[in-house]
DNA sequence: TGTACATCAGTGAACGCGCGTTCACTGATGTAC
DNA sequence: TGTACATCAGTGAACGCGCGTTCACTGATGTAC
């Protein structure tokens, strides 16, 4: 059987769990570098104290934030490019997906789309990283087509960075219109939807 | 002879600016949403009771440095778009023009990347409107191209939105190479260049 | 299974500190005559 | 030009408050035998 958590263990497991939470909520209505210790233990209820069993900062927290937020996004990203059909097709797909997400983790989008240029460095660092690492998976993916023929490392990677920025400008008006009328969501989903198509006809003219 | 401001508007005035230059500068390393009011008159060194003769709070002030921030890039986009030239010519030229102002005006970018979804909604909301602003002003040049022909009023808003991005994301890249070495800026330009390169020949096969 | 000891997540009191805001003030600048 | 009064940018003391961090603690869980 599998290995499981002394109970010990899995409390703990379970509060730090709560001060993700709590921070992301709290977050919502702020950023990272003016969220106070005291804020995020209180709305957990616990002693201020308690605090720095699981965390040193909220710097710390934060870049485990970025873990949490970043890590549900992969599969997502993989499930998008990776996706068959005609060009058309994968975009509708992929602008699905995209607002998916934003309605299932909002917090999470809300949090990157803040602190990627937010005032606390390792938060951004972490954030880079792995917004470093979408592109490459992209990158690999990209590759595989047989539409990235003659394409080179540069180029391809050139797009996907492109592909990963321009998902993140989608979500974060995504989000925007959470609270807004269908009509709203409607307007993001056309104006992503052509962005993507108009990358996607210069990445088939590329080069000839 | 035109108007001279009294003795007291124009030291008021100067008192202001120089509000608005030391937050500025402590905004390179944190967010509005945790600068503090006395930490500001700290730093312009007048009394902390001074900030309200100015500004009603931090937020206030926030917006004022989004109409500093965003008014001096006004000439910079109109200059960009309206260039002259073929198409590759006029790409060297926007990315040119981008790494200059990023370097004439760092504190001004980073400012506007952080805050446009940063944690003071007020703030948020003029950057977005003034964005709105330039996507309008960069859809108006694109219609004077020939090339603008057959072309719908939201095809032509879609491409300009795809451009102020790119050129946010851009400049924002080019923030971070300011302390790096000439090889990492090079590497920024070509980047910028060909992704624009690519929306651009995405726009010349639009719809044939 | 039971016992004795170790570990350690969470507690609660205490600290010194800087915060935002209020208030009555001062004295240079502006204005009316 | 001079005088008397009004305006108002900046002052400085005072306030109550919540902050981050320290410390010795408690008591449930874990471990060795």
């Amino acid at each position: 059987m599998s290995h499981t958590l002394g109970i010990r263990q899995a409390q703990k497991q379970k509060t730090r769990q709560a001060f993700l939470d709590a921070a992301l909520a709290l977050l919502e209505e702020q950023s990272l570098s003016s969220l106070g210790l005291r804020e995020v233990t209180r709305a957990v209820g616990v002693a201020p104290t308690a605090f720095y069993r699981h965390f040193r900062s909220t710097a710390d927290l934060g870049v485990a934030l970025v873990d949490e937020a970043l890590g549900s996004l992969h599969p997502m990203v993989r499930t998008t490019v990776s996706t068959t059909g005609d060009s058309e097709e994968r975009i509708t797909r992929a602008v699905e997906l995209i607002a998916r997400h934003v309605e299932a983790y909002p917090a999470h989008v809300r949090f990157i789309a803040r602190e990627r240029h937010g005032g606390v460095q390792p938060v951004r660092e972490a954030i880079r990283s792995q917004l470093v690492r979408f592109a490459e998976e992209v990158k690999a993916e990209l590759a595989k087509d047989p539409e990235a023929a003659g394409w080179s490392d540069d180029d391809l990677l050139m797009l996907a960075h492109l592909y990963v920025d321009q998902m993140l400008i989608t979500a974060s008006l995504f989000l925007e219109t959470l609270e807004a009328p269908r009509e709203e969501r409607e307007r993001v989903t056309q104006l992503a939807t052509r962005q993507l198509r108009l990358i996607s006809i210069g990445r088939s003219h590329w080069r000839d």
